[in-house]
DNA sequence: TGTAAAATTTAGTTATGCCTAAATATTTTT
DNA sequence: AAAAATATTTAGGCATAACTAAATTTTACA
């Protein structure tokens, strides 16, 4: 079995890896909280275990074996925060962290006794997919809502799980995955969009508009 | 934070100490699978930190701490346990590895949630008592079934939760916590039950027996 | 293009928690 | 009460996964 410290590695860079190919040690470390000599060590490992790719200096991509272990790991998780959101009725800023030490643990019977409960769902409590059991990852064509015109209209598709204090921010809008809003008024310079959900008004810095994804355009 | 082996280690203790005053090095190695040696470490550091007491050569006991987190733990695994069969319906035989692995990494709010959900129970499906919130466990008072005679019937009240084989078993007889049954008759010099459970007929070996306790005993 | 800055790796250290083998203490047997 | 058997502890090692500090490689720019 894989050590935890290892797991998180591979999901890491799976993650990373979607934003532009190789992964490079010091965003790695940045992005785990460890040291870059911590992450060659852990690199040489992963690799005389065949699950990266590396040459020294020139970063790490998955191989089709690690990607299959990230992937499994993500759907763990995925699949814990729509459980523990459904099932236990767990506000949706704290199922995170819960998700995080639960997905190192639960057993492939227990994976699947939740993905039944659930209804094989493709879609965690934040937006994000969840890799069905052969790995195969739900297509989104979401957009960040920085990219939003005044006037047009949204979906929300998907917000970033991992800050608390975000999502409980997003939540005091009613800003939840599936809820259309409209953008009022977009400030200049880079300022924040004024949005109109529900009829309430809403005003959203870019920093945190940034972590929002919106689907369904549509422009009236 | 404790370990995840320190939590064990004060679990076990506790476990040993129902049965026996003070817990010798050999017994705790025995019991965790792992060399006295490993215990004398790690029994060194539980002392350090006030969690048992401990004099060279003379076995352990659990302070006060120690004992609260022994039962938190405790507590952890059995409302695991039940909510693992009730609510995601896993095998009375399965849960008990699961819970093992769940109850180190579980939050005190998801303990709370499942608490909750299963009404404050009292026992776990092997029906073992469940420490309440505050660490006071629910009082039983079940004799093993080695010392039941002829004709004497009687209600399953708990059974040995580890061995999987052995549950297996117990369930192919139906024979839960909560089954009433009869014992049909004693073979002599050590023999074993024959019993009747809702008009079908067992044989209980006096190995199995010992891990079942009973209760409710009616002699007609 | 050479040098300074930045990134990465190597080398050596630390802490946890287990191990074995050998030494020591205690208990049991004769 | 001494010898034998048993239990426990000490000493030294191993693996994991982090760290710091120093050396090396790459990149960036003057």
């Amino acid at each position: 079995m894989l050590s935890q410290a290892a797991e998180d590695y591979l999901k890491s860079i799976y993650k990373l890896q979607e934003k532009g190919g190789k992964v490079s040690t010091g965003v790695l470390a940045e992005f785990l909280n460890v040291k870059p000599a911590s992450v060659t060590g852990m690199i040489k490992k992963l690799k005389s275990m065949k699950l990266i790719e590396y040459e020294r200096y020139q970063g790490v991509t998955l191989t089709n074996a690690g990607k299959a272990i990230a992937l499994e790991v993500i759907r763990h998780h995925r699949l814990l925060e729509l459980y523990l959101f459904k099932a236990l009725g767990m506000p949706w800023d704290g199922v995170h962290d819960e998700a995080e030490k639960l997905e190192h643990v639960i057993s492939e019977e227990m994976e699947a006794r939740m993905d039944a409960y659930l209804g094989y769902p493709t879609a965690d409590p934040h937006g994000s997919p969840i890799p069905d059991k052969n790995g195969v990852v739900p297509i989104t064509e979401s957009v960040p809502m920085t990219s939003l015109q005044e006037g047009q209209s949204c979906v929300v598709a998907e917000v970033n799980d991992s800050d608390s204090a975000l999502l409980r921010h997003l939540g005091s809008f009613n800003l939840y995955p599936g809820t259309r809003f409209r953008v009022v008024e977009v400030a200049p310079f880079e300022g924040p969009f004024t949005i109109d959900v529900a009829g309430q008004q809403a005003v959203i810095g870019r920093e945190v508009a940034k972590h929002i994804f919106v689907d369904d355009i549509d422009d009236t």
